[in-house]
DNA sequence: ACCTGAACACCGTTCAAGT
DNA sequence: ACCTGAACACCGTTCAAGT
């Protein structure tokens, strides 16, 4: 089919945005990468950012998006192995964009759109969460406080780097417990 | 004893910056404190602060010093109660400083300074919860897993916050396992 | 030794203007 | 509708100078 209007289709520009945002957060940090830096390699001026984006905020918002809604597929479609192999899995797959998740925690009170972001993939994650503990037969006054429990952990892996055998040993004496 | 040789000795300078830098970063956030409304707070010009602190992390770490050291002394002064009881009294007493606790989780990649601060606060941390879980008669091998997971759990809690039942349930559970 | 006014390089964002 | 060059207000930090 081919393009019959314009060089490059306006979704095409912004998604070029996104991608060159993605890299650079990911790989400097949302703060090191500047507007401008992030403009030169997306190929644009830097205030023709500001034509598809409101304010940085929101492009951070437009990568986190793209990024988590492939992974949540994945994690979907691995086979239900027990609780500490899931856990791992889930720690190491945000092992590696670390850098995306500190800065959503750092920016959760100065920004509205990334705190509305933030509480709407926790809101995920505990439901999906919370349904597996009651599948695995836990018993219902313990499923919330180990809810949170594993949520804190999998945040805690993820802040602070170990080792992957001390992973390994702290997902499978949660998992016990 | 009266003072003998200035108006005002040095360190009291030094001390003024560090309160003033306290009750900012605390208030507003470290980098909603901007080292000019620092200045003014503390009644020096802005540059003044460079001659005490080599940049604005240290000026950090010197408030970090100064609040932990007391805080570090009150814990050990209350009674070895349960240990429920005693995981809620230090997410409480964080809990007061959260955005202390928040800045310096997001600064570590950037500040040394601040890395080394948090290193020392952990290792200090961890030795004294994993000293209480051996007297307690956990099984060894599982204190170092139940170590980190209780600092996660307390992480999670300064960062999440939560109602105070639902605070008390998670450090209730947490000490059961 | 201690403190300052003025400047520097950078940042996210906005404005008026162009196509 | 889409994009830009130039400017704005702010930031942490540095410099040369004063006492």
């Amino acid at each position: 089919m081919a393009r019959t209007k314009r060089d490059q289709a306006p979704e095409e520009k912004r998604d070029e945005i996104v991608a060159a945002a993605r890299t650079l957060f990911v790989a400097e940090g949302y703060e090191a990468a500047s507007m401008s830096r992030l403009a030169t390699a997306a190929g644009v001026a830097p205030n023709t950012i500001y034509w598809y984006f409101r304010d940085k905020d929101e492009v951070l918002v437009a990568v986190l998006d793209a990024e988590f809604s492939a992974r949540m597929a994945d994690y979907l479609q691995i086979p239900a192995t027990d609780r500490a192999e899931r856990l791992l899995w889930v720690a190491n797959q945000l092992g590696q964009v670390s850098r995306l998740v500190g800065t959503v925690h750092s920016r959760l009170e100065k920004s509205p759109a990334i705190n509305a972001w933030h509480e709407r993939f926790h809101a995920l994650s505990e439901a999906m969460l919370r349904a597996e503990l009651q599948q695995a037969g836990m018993a219902p006054e313990r499923i919330e406080a180990m809810v949170k429990i594993s949520i804190f952990t999998i945040e805690g892996l993820l802040a602070h780097q170990l080792p992957e055998q001390e992973k390994r040993a702290i997902c499978a004496a949660l998992a016990a417990a």
